[in-house]
DNA sequence: TTAGGGTTAG
């Protein structure tokens, strides 16, 4: 038996594709090949250093199967992530005629069982679950345990992924991480760090990185930055910072709540840097809409020589979203389809988002069918799209199409849907569209809601929003905001005022930025002046907000619209935040209603600074030149808008005859136009709604 | 021969 020995040692020495067919041949030469020991040490070599055809054939030849052959050959495929190809080999092996002992066994289960989760096979996973049963030496061991535990949490299934879990008396570190991320993953967040808790201060089980990475990811959902950093401090103290997946995390974390510098800083300070660590740095400018920064990391990573991925080219078309930078959109399409995962549908969806949002709608229409499985975000981004673009009219047609294709919307889609339905006005549809609510079970969903009481706004239909808002009874501030933000838009500033304090005294939801800018717009709508600088005052001092560009822009247009010009000058020019266009916008604005023309030169200034490609700003100062008969100034804009190309976008009316909406470009036709349509549709019924549309 | 983890789209 000393060669066989050998044989073994040489196992031992073998560390590459080259030694491992050396080996092979050897062991041919010398007869051991009916060695059962060595056929299995052969096989799980060729899985290490070959390809999976060469450990198929190897197995193929094999006179003998043991389980432990059997357990090789269903790792090599495993391990290449083949989940489909390993189940399919488990059901051979269980009826293998060849096989001697073809009992699976705790290796067998934990390898299958993977499988299973990964493929959902939910039935199947419970079949060998049963089986277990029947086998408690198997069902015991920690490798199977927490291969159930996995295999449960990834169907979904966390009730019976405890009931494997509390089956062990003494669960090791993995089994407590499974349970820890499988409910990080399902969403339980809060559960994630109470089992957490459990583990270190009940059990004294000490966690290691991965659990941590766990808990990390945990906190970023939750935005529970006080946990978050004290586990950042562990981290440090424990010396897990070279653990890239755990500074990832920690990378990620800061970057879902916003705190950028500290993302930034610790991007910096991580020496060896991988793909996740890119993206999640290069997601977290565009999230937070610093697209420069985004697409200049972007170009920093190719230069470095790290290959972006997948991820990595959505959050850079976010950036270029962000920006309207449809060049550098194009440029990273280009590179999407070079490195193959132009189609994989998350790239998709952001490139048909990334074109509706740089207005060339077209491009995100080829796209889309291009695309081999479109989900329900990809069909959202093009019906968001359409509205976006002014093409609203669209967007019931392409939800009627993504409900013929068999795709059932979530309650982000419906949010998506009812905000573009908004767009256009149409009350039926918007009943339409609350029926389909309310048989799909998304009643109680407080963001649902808050759409629906915008849709009804929009349309009109300020008595079927107040219905919606008073049905709902636990009233989060995201509803209040929306019927708030309803009677602004109608004008009634004096009941949007009631609501607020309604609010404000008679519930438990807080107002927020949001609420500030509703109940602010309200006030500038309806004329208000006094209220709402009383309630830009309350938003500082009683609810310690700090009031972005946004609410600026909204004072200044009070103070504007009630011709408090100077004012309205000095609040921009004592600004904390940077003046963005919009500010200035409301400022010129009024100065045109004023006839303020010094004033309005200023702002015009300032806001061609900002964004000198703006049709619409040009217009508004050619409009105040022309009311105040400043000809020559007038013909100057006229000709600079001429000579930058610049178009504004026409506004259009649109019309719903039956089924149908029709639009027509806003001028002086518009009238005859409808009454052609009045003409060939003769008696039949017309006319849902009549809107002009600004776009 | 075996385990648990980090980035993305509406």
């Amino acid at each position: 038996m000393k060669g066989r020995e050998f044989l073994i040692n040489l196992c031992k020495a073998c560390n590459d594709g080259k030694s491992t067919a050396k080996l092979h041949s050897q062991i041919l030469k010398t007869g051991f090949s009916h060695d059962s020991f060595l056929a299995t040490k052969l096989t799980s070599l060729y899985s290490n250093f070959s390809s999976i055809e060469q450990v198929q054939k190897l197995f193929d030849e094999m006179p003998q199967r043991t389980v432990y052959l059997w357990n090789s050959i269903l790792r090599a495929y495993s391990k290449r992530k083949r989940w489909k190809k390993t189940w399919v080999l488990f059901k051979n092996m269980i009826s293998d005629e060849k096989g001697e002992e073809n009992v699976p066994d705790n290796y067998t289960l934990s390898t299958v069982l993977k499988a299973c989760a990964e493929l959902q096979l939910l039935k199947h996973g419970e079949i060998l679950h049963g089986f277990l049963w029947k086998h408690e030496k198997i069902r015991l061991d920690l490798f199977v345990g927490s291969a159930l535990i996995e295999f449960y949490s990834k169907c979904g299934e966390m009730s019976d992924a405890s009931k494997v879990f509390n089956e062990f008396e003494k669960p090791d570190v993995v089994l407590w991480t499974s349970m820890v991320s499988g409910y990080e993953q399902n969403g339980y967040f809060e559960k994630a760090i109470a089992f957490f808790s459990r583990m270190v201060l009940e059990e004294g089980v000490d966690p290691d990185r991965v659990t941590l990475v766990s808990l990390v990811s945990a906190c970023a959902k939750l935005m529970n930055l006080k946990l978050g950093r004290s586990v950042h401090g562990f981290v440090v103290r424990r010396g897990f910072e070279s653990e890239l997946s755990l500074v990832n995390a920690l990378l990620n974390m800061y970057a879902k709540t916003g705190i950028v510098k500290v993302a930034e800083i610790l991007f910096r300070m991580i020496e060896v840097k991988d793909v996740v660590t890119w993206s999640s740095m290069i997601g977290c400018y565009s999230r937070n809409g610093a697209s420069v920064e985004s697409l200049n990391l972007f170009n920093e990573m190719i230069n470095r020589g790290c290959r972006p991925n997948a991820v990595t080219v959505v959050s850079a078309l976010q950036a270029c979203a962000v920006a309207c930078d449809l060049d550098e959109g194009r440029r990273i399409h280009e590179l999407a389809t070079k490195r193959g995962f132009e189609l994989e549908v998350s790239v998709s969806t952001a490139l048909i988002d990334m074109y509706m949002k740089c207005l060339s709608p077209d491009e995100a229409v080829n796209v889309f069918r291009k695309m081999p499985g479109k989900d329900v975000v990809a069909w959202v981004a093009l019906l968001s799209g359409y509205a976006l673009n002014g093409m609203a009219n669209k967007s019931i047609g392409i939800f009627k199409d993504m409900l013929c294709s068999g795709i059932q919307p979530d309650a982000v889609s419906m949010v998506k849907i009812l905000a573009s339905s908004s767009e256009l006005g149409i009350l039926h549809q918007a009943e339409c569209l609350h029926g389909y609510v309310t048989s799909s079970g998304f009643d109680n969903n407080a963001f649902i809601g808050a759409s629906l009481i915008e849709l009804y706004s929009k349309c009109g239909s300020l008595d079927y929003a107040i219905k919606v808002f008073e049905g709902i009874i636990d009233k989060d501030v995201v509803l209040w905001s929306a019927m708030i933000a309803g009677f602004g838009i109608h004008g009634r500033g004096e009941e949007a005022l009631k609501l607020f304090h309604r609010m404000v005294k008679s519930s438990a939801a807080r107002p927020n930025d949001v609420t500030f800018v509703s109940i602010l717009s309200a006030c500038s709508h309806a004329g208000l002046l006094l209220q709402g600088i009383e309630i830009f005052h309350m938003m500082v001092n009683d609810y310690g907000l700090h009031p972005g560009s946004e609410h600026y822009g909204i004072v200044v247009d009070l103070l504007g619209r009630t011709g408090e010009l100077e004012k309205a000058m000095d609040i921009i020019n004592r600004m904390p935040v940077p003046v963005e266009p919009h500010v200035w916008g409301a400022l010129l604005a009024a100065c045109r209603i004023h006839h303020n023309v010094e004033i309005g030169e200023v702002a015009a200034k300032n806001l061609l600074c900002l964004d000198s490609n703006h049709a619409g700003y040009y217009i508004l100062l050619s409009n105040m030149y022309s009311v105040d008969g400043k000809w020559g100034n007038l013909a100057k804009i006229r000709s600079l808008i001429k000579e930058k190309g610049l178009k504004k976008m026409i506004g259009q009316s649109m019309i719903e005859i039956r089924n149908e909406v029709h639009s027509f470009v806003a001028d002086d036709k518009l009238h005859p136009e409808c009454e052609k349509i009045y003409e060939l549709v003769g008696q039949l019924e017309v006319i849902l709604k009549l809107q002009l549309q600004h776009i």
